[in-house]
RNA sequence: GGCCGGUUGGUGAAAUGGUUAACACACACGCCUUUCACGCGUGCAUUCACGGGUUCAAAUCCCGUACCGGUCACCA
């Protein structure tokens, strides 16, 4: 038996050659400095903040040098493969304006000439690319059972050796090829090795092109490469997909820092050049008070939903985003505040290697900026949008006060430097409900009752000075002319300099008139919310406010 | 345990051998203001995990220790 026939008998029914595949995928036609990268999730059903990170600079690296981003799904893992997983992940990409130039766009449609992007689909393929290892006696069929292994591992363990596959663990390294045809017509079963050339005495190092020069021992370990079902293993679709399909850019986790060994040691095993890699430090994020990094898989509150869910703009993350990619981002967008986020040019040397906190705050800051900035109409459907998903009671006041509501969302809005108290589609009811009679009604906030609040001045000024045509500057010197028959004051400065003298400041009777309309001691323009009011409605809070 | 990475204020971080360690968020105080905000100003690390070393000079380079994280699967 020769070992081409080996190899067909070890892996039968291969339509291609590695070669004709090669020939297959055709060097891109693209401009010397494009990058090109990819997005490789498995369709877990779970899109996680840092796939979002992950793919945002994936996709923003590709667009500033007029590169290719791909998406490719890795779904050799049929345990893990969950319906629907490939549309949930383009879904949720796709709310933060992350579309990809090639792969899949669906569970069964794709796009691009350098699929399929979907690795079950590329079986024949990784089979090919094995054959020429066996062939090449690069790699080998191995019998060990699950047991087996786990009795290496013990035995290592007990040694303190290094665990793995190498050296004499490797037992079915040099097996004959009658050896092997004998087992399998035994009916053993058996996955493929790869036959590492390396020396874990030797030393190779690695250009990462966001940490710099990184040294590692030479890989030695015989990994697996197609798994008894057929299929290959991250490392071995890796170097197949990633060399066919162009990529120069290789960015992911670091989570796969360590396993880069293994990586280049298969290109070069092949002769490829080997992709750029780019690392990133994974996404942490604060639990209470203890600092401690999250365990990315069992911390739901890094799902992407969670953001949608709590009513955080997608805008306001992928900002956020920005200046956790680039820490320098924030001082050009304060540099140029007219300019678009998209007009930033990420760069890899700023590109953070520490992990980092993910700070909510910030996020929220962020958000607050963005929702001063929209209109107040882009706010009502923002908002509607949202309600609609997850407060339909609300939702149907909105619907009902369309106009009125706007209204309310303007008021010192369309000024130089808006108000910012709002960072979420979710808080605008917390923010306003005191403006719907409905909500007002049962509302249950309790403010501080303080010993200035008067019930006759409250009285005194709607019969007597509240008038609905008034315009700001009358309103205000009214409120003003009034302060004197209550024993307040009407200037602020004069009542700091002598509290004694006075019951408070016109501020104070503007708070009087605050809470008792609103319930609160902190709100917008008073002059507008009462405007909105409306003169009856007034009357009626004052008559039921609880003093 | 082996290998690898990381460690700068309350938080995110900048500074890659050279004056008082940027900036942003948060917090505190103050100012501005016709209410509430917004805004503005000031303060907040005598010091860069710790210990040694190199150097005229170190957060920055080297060695060691500690802690955190990753990885060591027929998971990606």
């Amino acid at each position: 038996m020769t070992k081409k026939e080996y190899a067909d008998f070890l892996l039968p029914n291969v339509t291609h050659t590695k070669e004709e595949y090669e020939q297959m995928y055709q060097k891109r036609n693209l401009d010397k400095s494009a990058i090109v990268t990819r997005f490789a999730p498995s369709p877990t059903g779970f899109v996680h903040l840092g796939s979002l990170f992950t793919s945002f600079v994936s996709r923003r690296f590709a667009t500033q040098t007029n590169g290719v981003c791909l998406l490719r799904i890795e779904d050799t893992d049929t345990k893990r493969t969950v319906e629907n997983g490939i549309e949930e992940i383009i879904e949720s990409l796709k709310n933060y304006g992350i579309v990809f130039d090639e792969g899949a766009i669906s569970e069964t449609e794709e796009v691009g000439a350098y699929g399929p992007y979907i690795q079950s689909k590329r079986k024949d393929i990784y089979s090919a690319f094995a054959k020429y290892l066996i062939e090449n006696d690069l790699a080998y069929p191995c019998f060990m059972t699950e047991s087996e292994l786990e009795e290496i591992r013990k035995k290592q363990e007990d040694i303190k050796a290094r665990i793995g596959i190498y050296g004499v663990y490797a037992k079915f390294r040099n097996i004959s090829i009658e050896e092997a045809k004998e087992r399998i017509d035994k009916g053993e079963k058996y996955i493929i090795r790869f036959k590492s050339p390396g020396n874990f005495e030797n030393k190779v190092t690695v250009n990462d092109a966001i940490r710099g020069s990184l040294e590692f021992p030479e890989n030695d370990l015989d990994i697996v490469i197609i798994k008894s079902d057929g299929l290959p293993t991250y490392h071995f679709a890796h170097l197949v997909d990633d060399h066919l399909m162009g990529v120069t850019h290789v960015i992911r986790a670091d989570e796969w820092l360590s396993s880069l060994p293994i990586h280049i040691q298969l290109f070069d095993t092949f002769g490829y050049d080997r992709p750029i890699y780019a690392h990133l430090s994974p996404l942490t994020k604060k639990e209470g008070n203890t600092i401690r990094k999250l365990s990315k898989r069992k911390d739901p509150e890094l799902a992407v939903s969670y953001y949608h869910e709590e009513g955080i703009p997608n805008e306001a993350v992928k900002i956020y985003i920005m200046t956790i990619a680039n820490s320098n981002f924030e001082e050009w967008q304060i540099a140029k505040p007219n300019k678009d986020y998209n007009d930033f040019v990420l760069s890899f040397d700023k590109v953070s290697t520490s992990g980092s906190l993910f700070d909510l705050e910030k996020l929220t800051s962020i958000s607050k900026e963005y929702l001063s900035k929209i209109s107040a109409e882009a706010l009502y459907n923002d908002t509607l949008k949202y309600t609609e998903e997850f407060d339909r009671d609300f939702y149907d006041l909105l619907t009902k006060y369309k106009d009125y509501t706007i209204k309310v969302l303007n008021i010192e809005r369309e000024i130089e430097r808006p108000r910012k108290d709002i960072e979420s589609y979710k808080a605008v009811k917390r923010e306003i409900s005191y403006m719907y009679d409905e909500l007002f009604d049962k509302d249950t906030t309790t403010y501080e009752h303080k010993d200035f609040y008067s019930k006759e001045l409250l009285n005194y000024y709607i019969d007597n000075v509240y008038d609905e045509n008034d315009d700001k500057q009358t309103w205000f010197s009214k409120i003003k002319e009034m302060c004197s028959k209550f024993g307040f004051t009407e200037d602020t400065k004069e009542y700091k300099k002598n509290p004694e003298n006075y019951k408070g400041s016109v501020a104070h009777v503007c708070e009087i008139i605050r809470v008792c309309v609103t319930h609160r001691v902190m709100t917008p323009d008073l002059y507008e919310i009462l405007k909105l009011l409306g003169k009856d409605r007034i009357k009626e809070r004052i008559e039921k406010f609880d003093i």
